[in-house]
DNA sequence: ACGTAGCGGAGTGATCCGCTCCGGTCGACG
DNA sequence: CGTCGACCGGAGCGGATCACTCCGCTACGT
């Protein structure tokens, strides 16, 4: 496997993607091909897969992985820190387009259900908090908490729905997207799932949701407590 | 904690609610215990929970358990056929009542959801499939099959659904009801979120969903694939 | 008062998983 | 072209966990 990589990236003329040649370059492929395949497998079986599924997906030895995160926690740290990234991205290009706020809803969730935010959710409380994590989803919260209110104002979204409500929406989504490795006929039906909820997003007419608005301080405790 | 159960029905005078009594009635309870612990702690922790927690849960030594359930698997197996007997009946009650059929249709879809039907489903395809079970999911197809063409037809329903559809809208909820464990604030939330679809469900103005009607067949194949 | 049905839970063997460590490979450099 | 060492893959280790068994005990029924 790795053998594919070296005649493709070492052996030939340098690439124009890669700033080092030859084993560098190997090594620094090697960190994207983890970084992705620990995304999918945990994605798909849940963060208690062994790292060895990680490693093997990733075509990549024990050691090789082992040498870039210390341990599995670490290595699932950074997962989740990378997702919360992609997140604050998405929210800060659809606070950018300022032509349909809707439709940048919409996609702001459709980009944070597929870049699977929350697909370690299940991790909550099970692993310590970073540091960068606790400031990237601050920023993510922020982010958040204004589109949310602009869409409100602007866009039609429902005025009795709450950022944490569209949090754990996206978490619901971005959970059992791709979960179990099943193939994409089910995503298909998970897209029109939400489909279904984001139309019920934009329903002021219906019944009110039920219950009292969502805490923030209930969602943010599942990462602490015990 | 037996000591209570003990006290309470072995030693007092004979219940109203068993047949037998003293040790008998103990045993009969303890089915219902282990029965009911056992449908809490897999939905909770998924199925690959440990059978000594559904055993201390139900406050029963795993000797009790075992007598029962001559494996783990054939408790599981006897936990999906109750799950499903229980959509069963929620189907034949909501096709009886015929005053308003969104109400039924929405009152079915709770009960599922509340009795966790699907909370079971990420075990698909890691059990065999038993008769009993294959007979009773076999009926539940048909009533959800003839609810939803009613409630099309009668009570609003989008046309656009699918039974497929409305089973993994169910699976959906059902599993994350009560994931993890988690406190009852948890529980108000994904309500929220299911209102959420259910409300999307009745929309008919907005955008058509997206992609084919899902395939009965890759629906059913989660089960024996694997 | 005794036999025994039924109980709880410690023990067991096997499996699995995180992580280490080492022999091999191949680019880098003189 | 020879040597060196950075980096690689994966076998193996130690410990944790889990499904299941087995046995001593309790207390009901007679």
């Amino acid at each position: 496997m790795t053998d594919d990589a070296t005649a493709d990236c070492c052996a030939g003329a340098p690439r124009e993607g890669g700033r080092r040649r030859g084993r560098q370059a190997e090594a620094e492929l090697n960190d994207q091909r983890v970084l992705e395949a620990a995304r999918d497998v945990f994605a798909c079986e849940g963060a208690d897969a062994p790292v060895s599924a990680v490693a093997k997906r990733a075509g990549v030895g024990m050691g090789s992985l082992y040498r870039r995160y210390g341990s599995k926690v670490e290595l699932i740290q950074h997962l989740c820190q990378l997702s919360m990234e992609q997140a604050v991205l998405a929210a800060e290009e659809a606070l950018a387009s300022t032509e349909d706020p809707w439709a940048a809803f919409v996609e702001f969730v459709h980009r944070c259900v597929r870049a699977r935010y929350g697909a370690l959710s299940p991790v909550a409380g099970t692993i310590p908090v970073s540091e960068a994590m606790d400031r990237t989803y601050r920023r993510s919260r922020e982010l958040l908490q204004e589109l949310v209110q602009r869409t409100q104002a602007e866009g039609g979204l429902r005025p009795d729905v709450n950022t944490v409500d569209i949090s754990r929406l996206i978490e619901l989504f971005g959970r059992s997207f791709g979960s179990r490795c099943r193939n994409t006929a089910d995503e298909q039906v998970q897209l029109r799932l939400l489909a279904l909820a984001l139309a019920g997003l934009r329903v002021t007419d219906g019944d009110p949701l039920p219950g009292p608005k969502p805490s923030l301080e209930d969602y943010e405790n599942r990462w602490y407590l015990s």
